[in-house]
DNA sequence: CACAAACTTCACGACTTCGTGAAGCGTATT
DNA sequence: AATACGCTTCACGAAGTCGTGAAGTTTGTG
């Protein structure tokens, strides 16, 4: 019986990898990698072969050499050996996971700035649509600024969440 | 020869649009709306009709249909009626214009949000992956709050960011 | 009232992208 | 040293998407 408890505990986790998957791949990135990033943040354990996660996701061990690959590059999973043993091992490294997503995140508004700025310097301000793309690229500095000050204070944020609701859940 | 300056001009504009085009694609934007928005924002004009987009971007009316649509159902383009002619007028209301895009970007990040919120009731928090999508959820609100915090104070920094060039061209 | 212009909608063709299946390669076991 | 296992790469088939061309609709003009 506790078989049927585990397949519905499956579903429901696949049944979330897919939404979560969606709403990732809305902001940009490709399915699969989606899929597995989902998958690893919600399942148990904190790491996998890339076998454990094609059986885990039911797809082909090709689908998630590139996805892991795709990850791995832009940081967001880490690859270990054992050793002793035939198989990567992908972890994540929930620790940093998030500030390291959002470096990726300010690179990408970095590039935005540099194209906007290199478009300021073809145009020049003294027309309407280069003072248009001046203040845009002036826009994007200033939230790369206010993004990049979040991101260094969330550390210190969450150790602070998680101390209080220690608190609270002690009382 | 003033001709000769302006489809000078016209090809700087265009190389300038292809490459900004480029970047708001991967940031997630369609094709042609990433163009036509380039476009908007790179030319002296401020208003346009869906020919002029259409003839200045060299490609078919049909096109430019679909992408204005998007684009003023997210509120990045405005469409005005003028009295006593048959187009209708697009224009880019940049004032405000970035706020607006931020708006759209914050209701993204409100559906992460949700999502994970989602998968933190069906996991339950006494599971380690239960737990990461808790820490994954904290971490999208304290983003969410901080951009929201920066598009809000970004009008008065533009305007601060504007006297003082006044003030140092004027010095 | 008829005509003309501009935009919109629709369906098609071209292109890109995604994931699978099969073959190849490296690595540990025996 | 040979074998078996797991991962990776490659090429293919399928699906989705993008932009064009043509027809239809609406709106202003003569």
């Amino acid at each position: 019986m506790s078989t049927a408890g585990d397949e519905g505990d499956r579903m429901t986790l696949l049944r979330f990898v897919e939404r979560f998957a969606l709403v990732l791949r809305e902001a940009g990135m490709a399915p699969m990698p989606a899929r597995v990033l989902a998958y690893a943040l919600a399942d148990d354990s904190d790491r996998y072969t890339a076998g454990d996660l094609a059986r885990g996701l039911d797809v082909s061990p090709a689908a998630i050499s590139g996805a892991v690959r795709q990850l791995v590059q832009v940081g967001l999973l880490v690859r270990e050996r054992e050793p002793g043993t035939r198989s990567d091992l992908y972890v994540l490294d929930d620790r940093d996971l998030w500030s390291r997503f959002m470096s990726a995140e300010l690179a990408t508004l970095q590039r935005f700035e540099d194209a906007v700025a290199g478009g300021v310097e073809l145009l020049g301000q003294d027309r309407p649509g280069g003072r248009r793309l001046a203040e845009t690229r002036d826009f994007m500095a200033f939230l790369r600024a206010a993004m990049a000050d979040a991101v260094q204070r969330w550390p210190a944020e969450r150790d602070r969440l998680a101390a209080e609701r220690g608190a609270g859940v002690g009382a």
